[in-house]
RNA sequence: GGGUGGUUUCCCGAGUGGCCAAAGGGGACAGACUGUAAAUCUGCUGCAUUUGCUUCGGUGGUUCGAAUCCACCACCACCCA
């Protein structure tokens, strides 16, 4: 199976803007493709993890990568996919948040001569000369046509500002020098950057009369349409002291019944035919599915140790035994104690378990705390420090629970 | 630059002087049912809790009393230039 087919396959082609070149290049090795991650945040998410594991399916066939980072469009801020502008970042922001990306990265995808090629934006979007640039791309782009173009359709309601209305100009740019100095001929991004992305397949056509590629990867989303890879709190990060192995490993443990065989292909570097045969599964044959991708992901991620602990953790809570070695565990200080004592409100705010004592007493007025497999119905209950010496389980609804010692 | 409308608790959105910690919906959280799924049902949703405290873009003001009235400022959208 040629790599361009084992992408259908797993469904992570979305756009394609030549398919049998693009077929023709990466399946032979010949792509020197890039894929641009800006610096938003300290920590890669999950989407960033599916765009280094194409580099990687790529790299593997052949294809010379290059991860881009963005020093320089992370000044400006992407509007695609969003109905409001991001919060501009300080240039410490960015330079810090770079340096989060590198180690990530490098721990994915090898770096170096003759490996995959790491550069940064900065370097020469940073000190673009206002008037040149204008003379020189600015003819190149139409008004009319960059307003009809589908990332900049929500913001025509609500407002786009003439910084990020720029972003695609700077990422078709990007593609040009990459295409220039670098020998680029392809880009992949998420599926909301295809018009980006043929903004700058246009720019070099322009240009350059030559021919650059483009293709998009399909976007994680679940059976009811919403991006994969978030919580209520936020992003699923990379980084495990923003989401913990066990965090991460239950995320994906919990993904619906009609999302599990999806991340499965597109997440995993399972074979196909293992893959297909879990396709089978039906009802509760499934969790063994989710288990399964769980583990997997958990394990690229993390690495092995991390992933045997996060279900070992996992299974001591939901299988019953009630091995608490590998749970999460919570430290308390002398500071949380009132004198020797604890109440039951102040541990599961220590804890985190509760974001405030008012959520915490809701959860045990509605029956949802126990410590050691008892229930707790006394909002007053109280320990002391001689309690924690044992095994101490405190659990605060189905799934989220620790251990907590002294 | 001119005009109009707007800024409410996680989100959407009601509220136009006391009965407002603020309707309704969504989400989140807890419970029942289950397969650590989905759907459904119930409870709950500022903080601290015995009468208390802080919130309705910001700052001041009017009033016994303001999310609600006034002034100024900031931001956003639309229309005109």
């Amino acid at each position: 199976m040629t790599i361009y087919d084992e992408l259908v396959a797993r469904g992570l082609i979305a756009q394609v803007t030549d398919e049998d070149e693009i077929k023709d290049l990466i399946n032979n090795g010949n792509a020197t493709f890039y894929i641009g991650f800006d610096p938003t945040a300290d920590s890669l998410h999950v989407g960033h993890f599916m765009a280094l594991c194409l580099m990687k399916r790529l790299q593997m066939a052949g294809n010379k990568p290059i991860a881009l980072l963005g020093g320089g469009t992370g000044m400006i801020g992407d509007p695609s996919g969003r109905t409001d502008m991001r919060q501009m970042m300080t240039k410490e922001t960015i330079d810090h948040n770079i340096e989060c990306f590198k180690k990530q990265m490098s721990r994915f995808i090898e770096f170096g001569e003759g490996k995959a090629q790491m550069v940064n934006n900065a370097d020469w979007l940073l000190d673009l000369n206002y008037v040149d640039v204008l003379r020189d791309i600015g003819p190149h782009f139409s008004v009319n046509r960059m307003l009809t173009a589908e990332c900049y359709k929500q913001r025509m309601e609500r407002g786009l500002s003439f910084l990020e209305f720029n972003y695609m100009i700077m990422q078709s740019y990007d593609f040009y020098r990459l295409y220039q100095d670098y020998g680029c001929n392809m880009q992949f991004g998420g599926d909301d950057q295809w018009s980006n992305m043929l903004g700058g397949t246009e720019l070099i056509r322009r240009k350059l009369g030559k021919d650059a590629y483009a293709m998009t990867i399909t976007l994680l989303l679940n059976s009811e349409g919403k991006k994969m890879g978030k919580t209520q709190s936020g992003a699923v990060w990379l980084d495990p002291e923003k989401t913990s192995p066990y965090e991460f490993y239950q995320y994906w443990r919990n993904v619906a019944d009609a999302d599990v065989l999806k991340c499965l292909r597109m997440l995993t570097f399972l074979p196909l035919e293992q893959i297909d045969e879990m396709d089978k599964w039906e009802g509760a044959q499934l969790n063994e599915a989710k288990d399964i991708l769980a583990y997997e992901l958990t394990e690229l991620v993390h690495g092995k140790e991390e992933a045997e602990k996060a279900r070992e953790a996992s299974k001591a809570l939901f299988a019953g035994g009630m091995s608490s070695e590998n749970m999460p565990q919570v430290k308390l200080s002398d500071e949380n104690f009132n004198e020797e004592s604890i109440d039951i409100l102040g541990l599961l705010t220590a804890a985190s378990l509760a974001t405030s004592r008012n959520e915490a007493r809701r959860a045990v007025q509605q029956g949802g705390v126990s410590v050691n497999g008892e229930k707790i119905t006394d909002e007053k209950a109280t320990f002391t420090k001689a309690d924690f010496v044992e095994d101490f389980v405190l659990k605060k609804g189905k799934k989220k629970f620790c251990k907590v010692t002294l």
